[in-house]
DNA sequence: TGTACATCAGTGAACGCGCGTTCACTGATGTAC
DNA sequence: TGTACATCAGTGAACGCGCGTTCACTGATGTAC
């Protein structure tokens, strides 16, 4: 039966919260279409009034929950800029890894991605460069343009390894998961601290 | 019909083989246990006098590969023991990103592995922590052992993250996944290079 | 060395199940008069 | 404001298909005598 505007477009932010949430915790593979809408309260075939694919859907809660946890990072730094440090203190957390359904999208799907569909990929790598951005502004503007950016792509390449690894390890030596949060976390600011006493090279 | 012990070894090789391969082009997930054995050149029903489960398959075509990967990595460092310089340009290259079915395992399947069986999970753990002595080994004895330690698991992580990355962002951004590999290999060898000149903390 | 027979790797049909997607239908919503 | 009706979000059965796993069967291999 019709249902109000409103009502449908509720639905439609139903159906990505439970598809952002469920991709993230198993994978895209790992969860069919009428989970999705399960969890939603929907049944399938309304799924596909607002998602013309799963691989679209896929697009689309992806978006959504990095969008979700750029704001909130934003809503955490409050007034001032995220410093580096608090970027990396963030992110490189035991807290960030087991927070599977709302944790980072990327590091949830980076193995993955380059398998999904044209719309998935797109998100990605929309996503990557606008974090990249982000860490970018944040480092100190003493270190010159090009090298800031070769720094904030390869910590936001670091900190999604360090997530998958730690998760991959988790379960069969917890001592290494964490191990490995901490080594990250300490090379990637090792890498900042750096440029405060700049070498030849 | 019975086939000699030879044969049922060659058997089991060309089966690990072909999971090896195509496990890391398509996600094991993506790949069904009817596509191995067929790419053995067996049916289906043969695969489960090998091996008990998929979960069982997949770890050990994992290990396979992965030893595979690490033989060949030694047989082309020869006598002395390859650098630091020479892993990380080895594996942080363009050709290894574009090498799919004979690449890293850990990268084709760093967030998948945290989702599988046990038995995939044990193998990506040893797989991982070889990996990292293999690396600490090549690293400055000048530096303290707890920093090579920590330096090897970040370097490891990290070229893991790059290689899943860039393939993550390749058909959206091929120059930014260069960018990607690129700027992972200069930090992980600026860090090394750091120690040359260790500062306060 | 030759014969009888137990072994077991491999075959292929069948199991129950879930997948992504389509579609005829329902009925409340929103709109045109 | 009241009535007639087109719209369309949502339902649930059905589509064809592939999944992982099991199993009765085949027949060459390997072994015991």
């Amino acid at each position: 039966m019709r249902v109000s505007k409103e009502k449908a477009a509720e639905n439609r932010e139903a159906l990505l919260r439970a598809a952002s949430k469920l991709f993230r915790e198993k994978g895209i593979d790992g969860v069919g279409v009428a989970d999705v809408a399960r969890e939603a309260g929907l049944t399938h075939g309304a799924l596909y009034a607002h998602f013309s694919s799963k691989d679209a859907l896929a697009a689309a809660a992806f978006s959504e929950g990095f969008a979700g946890n750029m704001a909130a990072m934003r809503a955490w730094a409050g007034d001032r800029s995220p410093s580096y440090a608090d970027y990396v203190d963030a992110l490189m957390s035991e807290r960030m890894r087991d927070r599977l359904a709302t944790g980072c999208p990327m590091a949830a799907s980076a193995s993955e991605a380059g398998r999904q569909g044209e719309a998935f990929s797109e998100s990605f790598t929309k996503a990557f460069e606008e974090e990249v951005a982000m860490v970018e502004a944040s480092l100190d503007k003493a270190i010159p343009k090009t090298g800031r950016r070769q720094m904030a792509i390869a910590a936001v390449t670091a900190h999604i390894g360090a997530l998958a690894v730690s998760r991959a390890v988790l379960k069969a030596d917890p001592a290494l998961s964490d191990e490995v949060l901490r080594s990250t976390r300490q090379a990637v600011l090792d890498a900042a601290l750096k440029h405060d006493r700049p070498h030849s090279r």
